[in-house]
DNA sequence: GTTCGATATCGAAAACTTTCGAAAATGAAT
DNA sequence: ATTCATTTTCGAAAGTTTTCGATATCGAAC
């Protein structure tokens, strides 16, 4: 049931059902209906292969995503659900791709083999050899983070630096004096993950700039890693009395640890960060902290990806988010000061 | 740069650039050598689109998952990395469409485009609009859970049934009299989702099979449902000393609630049921419940689809899983019993 | 009754790969 | 040198859609 079918029933050329479909040029009113009442008949829609071939677009964006072994923490669930929404919104399709490192068969099979319009990449690194290879296939593509030099690409990110910063200065206004980053994992900071850098960076000069002291710890993306972590920290700096977290999926297992040293939050402890909104709220007490608003850089990055495609020589565009800090209660001034 | 411009430089024919890539027929020692150079030099890849109209397939599955806006469970999540990373193993790519309902665009525009092999279809109902809708395509498809009369399908389950009979005869046979299902959402149960149905009735039944008293309550895919459900049973049944869920989403909840009624688990209270072992362990105590296998589930959902799709006349095939329930420290005598 | 200008429709080419049947080349045997 | 059987390579068709240039149709104007 093919394009040539409908248009021997309706009594017309190929061309003529194609532009009725399409509409790229006018068709008479009466063989429109005609050609219609055929299609809905035998409930006919065009084969994607062959458009895609003659079009030389496939209407389908890649989404390449940390491979299956690193688990994917929820926040980037709910980007890709987030992401596959709005690419229907538009009537595009998504195709996965999990990729880490270097090379690998999935990705490449993206880049190479068009059957892809244009790529969103997840979870880049600082220098990230699938921005060069995307590049360098002339391949449109929009980044979720920015790599170190990012002039002239197409990305959208959230402002780790300046919420740290902000979360800081809330706590030294809140009199705490010794403070302790719980970051991502050491893998994710040693390959160069953004993120997790630019949030070290910030932490550690604003606690400067505020005269107080700053620690920071590396953490699993999971609750048995926050645990031991939460644990080490008050081993080794058992003056903190305040913490600044980037790792969600950490969270369970630090609530665990406070409350098995007998931690109140906020009177003994205070905790804040860049954590999603839903996770914050699941915590207890509620989190004071940052959004990571997955569902809004989904929609920014594929219109920044539409908009790439529709005119490949557009300058790079950006979007740089700084979601607000929702004030909760686990923030509180610092027991005895 | 299409096989023709390789062609050309190697200096034979089109055919036979396309035997050498794909070994369907012999080529020549000393041909095949400088077709590869070639490619090699040229960094070619076939154009996908350009294949799959020859070939007449796609290379690429469709994964329907639930929409974006009922949040994905970490199960689910598991779920789709694991379909991924498996079809990638065979050289197959995934797009995903997410779909609820009844009618969809992109769920149509999968079934009819002709852009995919074989569809999986994840969290299908009973009765199942869109299990008729991809039978009536002809296109091959595997489900996840089994509808009602599964006899002429593709499917791959976990036996609710049968796990959620050992959990029940495993709390009477601690002792305990009275014992509670925390389902899944009353909605998913409205809209006749098998495994909460199957849940239900294994469970009832179990318990009456026991001698003992079996209450049930829908609970959200959420912590906060945990909590406020929780809750609801220590109001309505105080008698109750013993739960089994299906719920993963709500346990962080259940937890709280359980820790803000000053119960111990498992001295006061047991729970169990069928939770992902990931999760189960993250629990406090780690739980004792049968896992949900997402990463088998996914292998063996990509090898049924291949099945069928090399030969569509094949008679179904299914697996139902019942992975073995591992003892942790959730469950105790009934106390006092 | 031509010619003009629109408007509507058609035929063929183009997009790129795979596959089939046939032709060419090779080597051995007579 | 001719024949035969094999092995290797080629040309053309098929798969389906879109698009371009061209033709057909029509009414109006001269």
């Amino acid at each position: 049931m093919n394009i040539g079918e409908i248009a021997k029933r309706a009594g017309v050329s190929r061309s003529t059902v194609s532009y009725a479909l399409s509409g790229k040029r006018p068709v008479s009113a009466a063989t429109a209906q005609r050609i219609n009442d055929v299609i809905a008949e035998l409930g006919y829609r065009p084969n994607a292969s062959a458009r895609a071939l003659a079009e030389g677009r496939t209407r389908t964006f890649g989404l390449v995503i940390p491979p299956a072994s690193t688990r994917l923490t929820d926040v980037q669930l709910a980007f890709v659900a987030s992401v596959v929404e709005a690419a229907a919104a538009h009537d595009h399709d998504v195709l996965l791709s999990p990729s880490g490192g270097d090379h690998d068969r999935s990705f490449e099979r993206i880049v190479t083999g068009r059957r892809v319009d244009g790529v969103i990449l997840m979870e880049i690194l600082l220098q990230d050899p699938r921005v060069e290879r995307l590049t360098s296939a002339g391949l449109p593509f929009v980044t979720i983070g920015h790599v170190e030099h990012p002039a002239a690409s197409w990305w959208v990110d959230v402002d780790y630096s300046g919420l740290i910063t902000h979360c800081v200065r809330h706590l030294a206004d809140l009199g705490h004096s010794d403070v302790v980053l719980i970051n991502r994992s050491d893998e994710l900071v040693a390959a160069g993950y953004g993120p997790a850098l630019r949030a070290t960076t910030a932490f550690t000069e604003t606690a400067q700039e505020c005269g107080i002291n700053a620690h920071t710890v590396c953490c699993a993306d999971e609750p048995a890693a926050g645990v031991a972590c939460f644990e080490d920290i008050r081993t080794r700096w058992p003056e903190v009395t305040a913490a600044v977290t980037i790792n969600e999926a950490a969270l369970p297992g630090v609530q665990r640890a406070l409350h098995s040293a007998g931690l109140d939050v906020p009177r003994d402890f205070s905790l804040t960060g860049v954590i999603a909104d839903r996770l914050a709220e699941d915590f207890h007490p509620p989190l004071t902290a940052a959004d990571v608003p997955a569902g809004d850089m989904a929609r920014l990055a594929v219109d920044l990806l539409l908009e790439q495609i529709g005119d490949p020589s557009a300058t790079p565009r950006h979007s740089m988010l700084a979601p607000a800090i929702t004030l909760r209660s686990s923030t509180g001034a610092r027991r005895g000061a």
